[in-house]
DNA sequence: GTAATAGTGTCTTTTAGACAGTATCGA
DNA sequence: TCGATACTGTCTAAAAGACACTATTAC
């Protein structure tokens, strides 16, 4: 690409993405960080989220370059990715002029990642996202991950975008025990069956069951026609 | 504030802001566009949403920049600022490089807008929203727009915001049209007044009715101190 | 009194919540 | 057989939905 200074180039502020990237593992809910390097300009040796500048040199889009970013840390080509907000202001990077900060979290599913430690580029730690929140992490990601979690957690109460934690085929039980993680609550078996079975968020995987040592479960798919709220009961009637 | 180019500057995107300013007005909810000059180095005479670019010789953050765009074409100093999304890309501004988006939605009330024609700087239209929609709007200010009124109008589903578009002491009867008007069903009065009370979204102002040709109505207003769902029966047990 | 909107009460249907009970596998 | 988890059924409580009814004002 091409590009020449113009007049208006020294009053962009930088711009960058921020990832915050977590796995279902263990039954607990865990965020990818990493080590800054200790010749960093800023912030040596803290852990924070994956993250890159915007350069246009390189990206057309924010997505790719968020993109970029979590990929180089995950292995991951085509992540869950959804932005949650956009800071901006100049205490993001102190060491630089005002800074926009477009932010992304990304559910991944523990199968795609990085699974040995040594194939890792960078010195990426999975870690439990209460423990992280505890970190004192680089730049504002300690609001970043703050904020991504509480939005991960409310997109469990109305929608179904944890199925993405999932493998792409999974039993109704997981699903719930998932759910239930991210809202603190337990959920009643036979009326957590009841609202998927009439929401028609899932599709039945017809025949197909997982075997085990008790009576098999029915596989299901996430139903990518399905619209709106999974748990539609709110002010109006749904019929 | 004094600022030198540096390496990075000719690497940078473009950052604006667009805000989609909505009133609650006769009954419908209206946008302000404004018109192009017929100078403009880019969609001449087309009408827009109010926007600024983020200049960081002027702004600190793209909240300023968006509050800055707001005032001057509504005169409201203190707005009620929803950011929904930030776009990127290559064809939001066809003139000029890659671009950053930051875009908001402002719900105000219609007594704090500009009320004369003739008072306002700048050619601008309240124009009801169904019609907005179907205007050929500059930049990408028509998926801008169709997003913000769909999140507008889910936030109706789940949240109390739309409180902001009336005066500060309202009538349930008036919350109850206005909502019933965003998420486009009848809502049950009575039905409709016991979650209101329930919730505890509402503070009532004790001894405060409005004067009216029948029955005069309680007066409320809305209590700051309310958190999480305006209608919270979602997934879990809500006591 | 009437007109008009505010606000309440009551009945039926639907959903939630708790939990008992049956199903189906491996060992 | 037993143990374990999958799944279903049933009962009660709570909420939604529909709509009739009463309240309070101006006239």
């Amino acid at each position: 690409m091409t590009y020449k200074h113009d007049k208006y180039s020294h009053t962009r502020p930088n711009v960058g993405v921020t990832i915050t990237p977590f796995i279902y593992k263990d039954g607990k809910i865990k965020v990818l960080l990493y080590k800054r390097s200790k010749n960093a300009e800023v912030f040596k040796n803290q852990f924070c989220l994956p993250n890159r500048f915007f350069d246009i040199t390189e990206f057309n889009t924010a997505e790719d370059a968020a993109n970029f970013a979590l990929e180089e840390k995950t292995n991951v080509k085509i992540p869950h990715l959804t932005q949650f907000k956009t800071f901006s202001g100049l205490e993001i990077d102190p060491s630089r002029i005002a800074t926009v900060n477009i932010c992304y979290y990304s559910i991944l599913r523990e199968d795609e990642v990085f699974s040995i430690e040594k194939e890792q580029p960078f010195e990426t730690y999975w870690v439990d996202v209460e423990k992280a929140l505890n970190e004192d992490l680089a730049f504002n990601h300690n609001e970043v991950l703050e904020l991504a979690y509480k939005r991960l957690k409310a997109s469990a109460e109305y929608t179904a975008e944890p199925v993405h934690f999932l493998p792409v085929k999974f039993t109704i039980s997981e699903l719930r025990e998932l759910t239930s993680l991210l809202i603190g609550q337990n959920l009643d078996n036979s009326r957590y069956r009841d609202r998927i079975k009439k929401s028609g968020v899932l599709t039945e995987c017809v025949g197909e069951r997982r075997k085990s040592a008790n009576r098999p479960p029915q596989l299901y798919t996430y139903n990518y026609e399905y619209e709106g709220f999974f748990y539609p009961k709110s002010l109006t009637k749904h019929s």
